[in-house]
DNA sequence: AAAAAAAGAATGAACGTTCATTTTTACGTA
DNA sequence: TACGTAAAAATGAACGTTCATTCTTTTTTT
């Protein structure tokens, strides 16, 4: 066992240097080496627990996305009403972006360039089901609008990167008051109008 | 004249290549030699024309920026109400972000990516000022929401760039009903509720 | 014919990956 | 428990390639 626990200690690090090197200077300036010094290992000791250099951040990527949606779906429950279920979802994951904000910095990264390969970005996917099965609920009671899934994500729940984005660079300061408003012009842009 | 033109000619296939490459390949991967390749020049041409690659891809940016923001604004008139004057902007935004699709892409991933110097960075920001102004009358004539300008931006024009991300991935097809939906959704999100 | 522009080849540095070796771990035996 | 040993893990150095940039020469322009 505590052969196994160095090994996921050892590659968790490499994961999480991957992450801050990969934010601050992107995927191709960011050299093994330096991930591998960060993590206190060898260059060579990478090749251990990756195939190689996309592997290693195709992993990372899916494993962020995982936390990402496990932490934003945590507390959410079937029984709960639409409106209370997306209201929680959207509070977890705006939460989520400014608390592990390194994090989200990377999937924003993913997300928008082509440092991944289109099979792990359609395996990150995968993981936003609950969130679908919730709009779907919701237009089914004619609470949320029938717009297409994309849609209701640009407006719902995209806005969040661009915030986070902009706060991290130091321009914007999110607080309560800016989340509540965010929220409600998120709620506002997908419920059925009146 | 002629020798001017040549130039002219030349940098603005430069500027073409990198929008391609850099798009498909991300800017690190990248080589200097392919974005020649694709000009029809040698690589040392390119240093007649840019300092360096990271000259390069500022200056792509900047004018990328340009071209988008002068379409954006091109048939706003101060003149025009509020709400006539950002369905105006909004339109012509997604209307840019589809047809110029290339470009929008690569706007799209220097802001999201360290690619980009800061100094360009603000440079490209300050070519938004008309939607900014625009903003600011319509707070004060009680037509959009107090909202700090960020989170208008987040909610009413960044999620175009969304929609246009997963159209070019193939996801999605944005057609008129949906452009219509979409306008819909950014502009409840930021009017002012009865 | 001089100056400017462009070209291809050359250079040196940096990188991803592999290789040969050393260190650590796991475990059967005394 | 202590030891010996084979396997596993980890390492630093080395390799071969790629790339941004520069240098020297050629071509084009004026």
């Amino acid at each position: 066992m505590a052969k196994l626990q160095k090994s996921i200690d050892k590659r968790n690090a490499l994961i999480k240097a991957t992450i801050e090197l990969v934010n601050n200077n992107g995927f191709h300036a960011t050299p093994m080496s330096k991930i591998a010094k960060m993590a206190n290992v060898s260059p060579a000791t990478i090749y251990l627990y990756f195939e190689n250099k996309q592997d290693l951040v195709n992993k990372t990527y899916i494993e962020v996305k995982a936390e990402y949606t496990k932490y934003a779906f945590a507390t959410y429950k079937d029984s709960m009403s639409v409106e209370d279920g997306f209201k929680l979802i959207w509070q977890r994951i705006a939460d989520f972006k400014l608390k592990e904000c390194e994090n989200a910095m990377f999937l924003a990264q993913c997300d928008n360039t082509p440092m991944i390969d289109e099979e792990s970005r359609q395996e990150g996917i995968k993981h936003l089901q609950p969130l679908l099965d919730l709009w779907e609920r919701g237009k089914q009671e004619g609470i949320i609008k029938p717009l297409s899934d994309y849609l209701l994500y640009a407006y719902a729940i995209n806005p969040l990167s661009f915030l986070m984005i902009i706060q991290k660079r130091g321009v914007f300061q999110l607080d309560k008051t800016h989340l509540e408003e965010a929220y409600q012009a998120a709620w506002n842009s997908i419920k059925v109008s009146l």
